[in-house]
This record gives C-alpha cells, structure tokens and sequence, in this order.
DNA sequence: TGCCTGATGTTCT
DNA sequence: GAACATCAGGCAC
C-alpha cells in the first residue's frame, strides 16, 4: 500500500478534493468499528485568501504546512470542530476540508453521538465531525493509522461529480473548489 | 419552507 | 475586539 503521505503529497488542493470523493473514513467509536464514504469536499491552500494558511504558517496551521495525509483539525464559531486532509508538498499550506460523509457501516453508532437520523446526521462539516467523534485531540494524526483512518478508493468518474463555488465562506467566495457526489443525499448544500 | 438569531472559544489584527 | 470554512431552534409566512 502506498502511505497516505506519498499519494497527496503530489496532489493540489483541488485534486485532491476530488481524489478524496468516494474513499472511505474508517473510525472505531466504543470498541466498534464504523466506516463512512466521502461525499463532499472543499480545497484550500496559501494562495487562497479563505484558506487559513493565507497568512502563513502558525501554531494553529502549522499541521497543513507539514506532510500529506495527515487530518488538520480546527475548532470554530465557539462549538464546531471540522477536518481536513493535509495535500502538497511538505512546506506547502494546503488541504481539503470534508464537509459530507455518507454512512457505510456502523450508521446507529453514529445515531447514538447526534442524536440525528437520516440524511442531518453527517451532511455539514461541524456535524460529521461530532458524528465520527473528531476533536482536536486528533489534530495531527496520520490517517494511514487508527484510530482514524482514510481508505482510498478508485477515484471517482467525473459524470457523477459535480463542481462548484465553495459555501460559508466571504473571501475568494468565486473559486470553484468545491465537490460533490451527484444526486448524493448527504450533501450539505446541493 | 425559509429567514433570523443565539450559542460560544480561538485566532489574528 | 472582530471575524470566523457552523448548527439548531424559533418564528413568520
């Protein structure tokens, strides 16, 4: 298996947004393993105003300058934390933010930590993180390892993806870096 | 169904 | 001190 590191540290932010469609996060939550499907991404890197690491590297986003294939955990508006894929070169300030999963295996343990069903369990950012239980205590980690780990897939074909400009953010708000399964019911915003 | 707002901590200016 | 890659609940229509 080629680490994690090697594959994304030779993919763009926005290829590897696309990469990430259809692979699979595998998370053991309580001794039991659950296993979710990428549905949604966003790219991000130096070169883009929105990105966190626009103003360069610092203690919060030193992860995203560091290797590829680590998750970048940041904690926003007070009470939601989101996730990342680190991608580039080591020294490069880029990742991919998963803003959609779709549940594979496991979908009542995740049940259990939302107190949600359905399509509002893990179509948001904020929401699949508390799903999968993602804190900052996994700001860091290396996602070819427990116990979070990123399973690629074959990439995705281009007719079932759908490209367009990125959500929630003011900044650069026209840069197509967004992407989404078609006809996906777990995207956060169709 | 859709808009509005409160909750609430971290980061950077 | 303001901005923030958000969410959920309440209210008007």
């Amino acid at each position: 298996m080629t680490p994690l590191s090697v594959t994304f540290g030779a993919l763009s932010a926005p290829d590897a947004a696309r990469r990430l469609l259809g692979c699979e996060l595998v998370r053991t939550l309580d001794g039991t393993e659950t296993r979710v499907r990428i549905v949604e991404t966003e790219a991000y890197d130096e070169s883009d105003a929105a990105s966190h690491s626009y103003a360069g590297r610092t203690q919060r986003t030193d992860v995203m300058f560091g290797p590829a294939g680590r998750l970048y955990v940041y904690f926003t508006y007070g009470m939601h934390y989101c996730c990342n894929v680190v991608t580039g070169p080591i020294g490069t300030g880029a990742a991919v933010l998963i803003r959609a999963v779709e549940p594979v295996i496991g979908e009542e343990a995740l049940q259990r930590r939302r107190a949600k069903s359905g399509h509002d369990l893990t179509n948001g950012p904020a929401k699949l993180c508390q799903a999968l239980d993602v804190t900052k205590t996994l700001n860091g980690h290396d996602l070819d390892h427990s116990p979070l780990r990123l399973e690629l897939n074959e990439p995705v074909d281009v007719t079932v993806m759908v490209r367009t400009t990125r959500v929630g953010i003011s900044k650069e708000a026209n840069r197509p870096w967004r992407f989404y399964m078609k006809d996906n019911g777990y995207v956060s915003r169709p």
